[in-house]
DNA sequence: TCCACTCCACCAACCACTTGGTTGAGGCTA
DNA sequence: TAGCCTCAACCAAGTGGTTGGTGGAGTGGA
């Protein structure tokens, strides 16, 4: 539902009222129970809804270098238009260490995404596109560790991103 | 109070209690009224006690290479010691956003934080420390971003500041 | 066409319980 | 006595969740 996904990027799961989020949708709050038998499946479905979100950040060109530049800019592009996709992550990222079904939709999703960085990285490393042969696991992991960073940050993210790139790819030829 | 800042660490802000914390102590909540008038002055303590330890990192030796090596060093041991307190640190940052004075709180630790990595960075441009000479604030917040971004995945830090080491660094003689 | 009959979305009223906060009446020490 | 610290009892305002019931859109049979 996305009322209570917008509930939560306002006021985050501590805010969230079954009755407030009824109230928006327009029905009452008996009602809401009639499509989430509980509050946390509702919980639930945000969680899902919000992973679902990033799908969008797709393979990306074949050029190693490039890909990483998308993925990088894909993000960035995605913190300044819906910056509270990414606070409703942070929000899903604390409420996972108590709620089992939580962690486990953040972990599938974070899974793909180490997929994604870990293929671009280690197909680099086979072109040599990288500034020095990198370790790729390490390397998505500072990928990552940097992205989630940003999130509450949405204006440190350009630059940020930046001097990430250039450090991995190194100062070859910037934009073709 | 220390019981109220374990009971956010376990359960978030959402899951503070007054009279969970209250108990314990060992008093009755109206008890804790008395130390605390409100709510909101218990969750301002929180936030004090929370960034004020993070004052152990302090200047860190004249060496830029070596200031930030250990400054990073000091971060992953405390992580590894007490993953609660960076937990906390993100239940803050997420609060923060509705609650200005926890804002406050939070603004003028991480101003004393970004000040020190200013200051590390800066030297080591002058003294010629790093691999290349570097754009101060943006690696600044490269290194404020990853850091944060590891803050609820202590195992990933030390490989993750490792490798960011290196980048800053360069491969110039390790550990001396 | 009419008549059950079943779904489905919906609501008002209610329940047991919890929340932060208040009050007034003691106790303890100085 | 004065000044804290403590508590039990209480309160109003919610909380998630349940209940019994309403009305309309379909469906099948006669």
């Amino acid at each position: 539902m996305l009322a209570a996904f917008r509930r939560v990027a306002e006021a985050g799961f501590e805010g969230l009222r079954l009755r407030q989020v009824a109230e928006d949708v327009g029905i009452d709050h008996s009602t809401l129970h009639h499509h989430f038998a509980t509050k946390q499946d509702l919980v639930l479905a945000v969680a899902e809804y919000a992973t679902r979100q990033f799908w969008v950040l797709g393979d990306g060109p074949p050029d190693p270098a490039r890909a990483l530049r998308e993925h990088l800019a894909g993000l960035r592009r995605m913190l300044d238009e819906r910056p509270e996709l990414f606070v409703v992550t942070v929000e899903l990222d604390l409420r996972a260490r108590r709620d089992p079904a939580v962690d486990d939709a953040l972990r599938r999703h974070e899974a793909g995404w180490r997929e994604v960085l870990s293929d671009v990285l280690t197909a680099g490393n086979a072109a040599g596109a990288w500034a020095a042969p990198l370790d790729v696991a390490v390397t998505t992991e500072l990928v990552i560790a940097t992205a989630k960073g940003v999130r509450l940050a949405p204006a440190a993210a350009g630059p940020v991103f930046a001097q990430l790139e250039a450090m991995v790819i190194g100062d070859r030829g910037e934009q073709p």
